[in-house]
DNA sequence: GTCTATACGAAGATAGAC
DNA sequence: GTCTATCTTCGTATAGAC
């Protein structure tokens, strides 16, 4: 009779080979986007078993960028927690700093995983999702702002504004290989700051 | 012997045929990705012969996307041209115009072809000359400005700012199959226009 | 320049044993 | 839960006739 012990390790086990494979599959996804990023390469980054994708995921790929996508977008608004009663400044900064990090550590081989699935899907559910996750961001920020004292109309105006340019700032820089357009609009962004 | 007009129309001919598999490659990048669009697509979608692929485009895959994002890139920095001697704020409007009917016309299917394979390839070959794309987008747009009285730097800094504000706002509404968030993000561009 | 046919590999997905 | 094997589809690319 197998012990509770025991059981209780398999389940461990098992749900870090699920968290592997989303953490895996989130870092393809923002190297070489949706279809660039194929069951057999997410197997091999997280060490899974090949017979266990379609356990944890019967949906297929679908759900697994979903998860991905999903654990990445939370991940993002959970860090911003750490600004919690900061200045508008520090606020940009932040966030900014986040974006900066992803392009330092993979040596402009990474971006966004959200982005890189919007423009690479057709499908409505998977839309919906980045859009929802987009959504949950601009709410984090513009609720700091807020904090920080920053008028809620300007708050949200701004959030929005400093997701997209980051967003399109990070493919910049990820294009050129450099950072310099990174922080010219970086720059920009905190000259503007509400 | 064949007549040199009868050699011109298949010269005109064989220019279409490449033309518009270009074309058709420009609206599936923009629409699928990078990995998502597929030779097979392309010739569909221009009625382009099986045959004349490798002909046209012997680098294969590549050639034929590098000659795309070219292609729309190019088109893009001379459609500018209609706004030469226009106020600042009217460059603004016309560029942030050029990607609102993008977004319309596609009923948000589409996107920029040029950020699609930006976060989608490894080729430095075509990084590279993404990040020319997106260069020479930077210095026309500056170049506007200032021939508008905006001072050299600050018109820089603007236009590359607003292209990525714009290339992130585009995935956003993309994503969410609505025009606010693209509306949000350019009314703050619209607002802080040097 | 264009056609058909096909090679070749990769990717997603499934089946059934263990 | 995991493994191996396999099916099917699809994508790029090539060969050779016309």
């Amino acid at each position: 009779m197998t012990s509770v012990i025991v059981k209780e390790v398999e389940r461990i086990v098992a749900t870090d080979a699920r968290r592997k494979m989303i953490e895996s599959a989130v870092t393809l996804l923002a190297m070489r986007g949706l279809q660039g990023t194929a069951f057999s390469d997410v197997l091999e980054r997280s060490g899974a078993p090949r017979g266990s994708i379609y356990h944890h995921f019967p949906g297929g790929k679908d759900q697994l960028v979903d998860a991905a996508i999903t654990a990445s977008g939370q991940r993002t608004v959970q860090i911003l927690d750490a600004v919690e009663g900061a200045s508008s400044i520090a606020i940009t900064t932040y966030f900014l700093d986040l974006w900066r990090d992803v392009l330092v550590r993979s040596k402009f081989r990474a971006g966004c995983a959200v982005l890189a699935v919007t423009v690479a899907t057709d499908s409505t559910e998977l839309l919906d999702h980045a859009a929802a996750i987009f959504r949950a961001w601009q709410a984090r920020l513009a609720e700091l702002y807020v904090s920080a004292g920053v008028d809620p109309t300007t708050a949200s105006s701004y959030a929005i504004t400093l997701i997209a340019a980051s967003e399109g700032a990070v493919a910049l820089s990820r294009a050129q290989r450099d950072m310099a357009p990174f922080e010219e609009v970086a720059a920009h962004l905190l000259a503007t700051t509400p």
